[in-house]
DNA sequence: ACCTGAACACCGTTCAAGT
DNA sequence: ACCTGAACACCGTTCAAGT
């Protein structure tokens, strides 16, 4: 996958705007809440769009919805974009931008020692938090490439650090690799599986950890 | 107006018009191609929206597109269905029937050794025929309650299966159930995360097994 | 009993016209 | 440069009218 060009007609100097908005604080603050006259830039549509996800979920991110939220009609959304996919994709991408905070998080497992990371990996599968938007996120990639790709970048990070940590714990690279993907697709089935059987406990998740980190 | 009609009220009798059809042989060869005097059942409409399900996926669930299918018009549809979602909820409810079987394969399991449960479970998850099947309808669950609720019995029947094979090999009430719900999340990551991380082989998925089977 | 045909609301998309 | 307004195609739904 070159460049980003979505679309069949290659034209990557036209793909994002580039965000040229001079934006004076007077632009900002009527950011706030209704706006009215100020010119909606590229990134104010992403922004509300991704506000709009947020707090009603994928299946609002429709044009009328997004036109009515922001002030505008339809018409000027496909001045920004050429359609409801590029939208997305714009979405995705400043999402996984975002989301490179796991990431970082889990970099960062590699300087501590390696009980201290089983103890945060094991915190890291109990929260809760992380399964709203997981869940969220990965059923929109369901539907949106972008966001899939994004996604399956997490998910070969997430892998990249567990094996890294079996490795340190002294197995050799079989056994590494069986005990971290064991691990990952346990993570990867609780997130999609939690609804449909009872969700373990942090106890529960700690001795299956240990078990699989065990020689 | 409120006398016989299928409206969205509780009225059991008349949920599932029960198939009265006659269907001669004339009308089942009729049924081939291209069907145009014979009239439809409520079964003929379930069958045909499967057919293109399997056959497009489930994007091609439209009401325009199964009318062109079966050679009627949409206010055809809505003389049997009330709307799109008893459509779709007819779908689950034929497909649950289908898949009991896999529910009876599973059942079928208990009669043998252990060892050889363990093999088959292994079988089980390596089986590509699986994941095309199981990809789709997990997907569809998503969107469909009704079929989001047989996934779920399918995957607490798996749960109870492999729970009892860890009983029998041994493990006490706690470990029996740790092992269990590690192997059916590893098993539902599968599914869904195969394409983002590198698909174990069957002499992996086998040694995550013995590790998870083995005191 | 089963279907046609036309209508309506809604969403995605286009485009000429405005400022 | 950014937006309005009206149009069109498409899908879900309704309903009076046909056989």
């Amino acid at each position: 996958m070159t460049a980003g060009s979505t679309a069949d007609h290659p034209d990557p100097s036209d793909e994002r705007p580039a965000t040229p908005r001079p934006k004076s604080k007077k632009a900002q603050a009527q950011q706030r809440r209704t706006r009215r006259t100020a010119r909606l830039t590229y990134d104010d549509w992403v922004d509300g769009a991704l506000n709009l996800l947020s707090r009603e979920g994928v299946a609002a991110i429709k044009i009328p919805r997004l036109c009515q939220e922001l002030g505008v009609t339809k018409g000027s959304f496909y001045w920004h974009f050429d359609d409801i996919e590029q939208l997305t994709t714009a979405m995705a991408d400043r999402w996984s931008a975002t989301q490179s905070e796991t990431v970082r998080e889990l970099g960062a497992f590699v300087g501590i020692p390696v009980e201290e990371r089983i103890e945060k990996m094991a915190a890291m599968l109990v929260d809760r938090r992380h399964w709203l938007v997981e869940t969220t996120v990965r059923e929109w990639s369901r539907s949106n490439p972008k966001v899939a790709a994004a996604v399956r970048t997490l998910d070969q990070e997430v892998f990249e650090t567990v094996h890294r940590t079996m490795l340190d714990l002294g197995f050799d690279e079989y056994q590494a690799g069986l005990r971290a993907g064991a691990m990952v697709y346990i993570g990867l089935g609780l997130i999609h599986g939690r609804d449909n059987l009872p969700t373990p406990t942090t106890a529960q998740v700690h001795s299956v950890i240990e078990l699989l980190a065990r020689p």
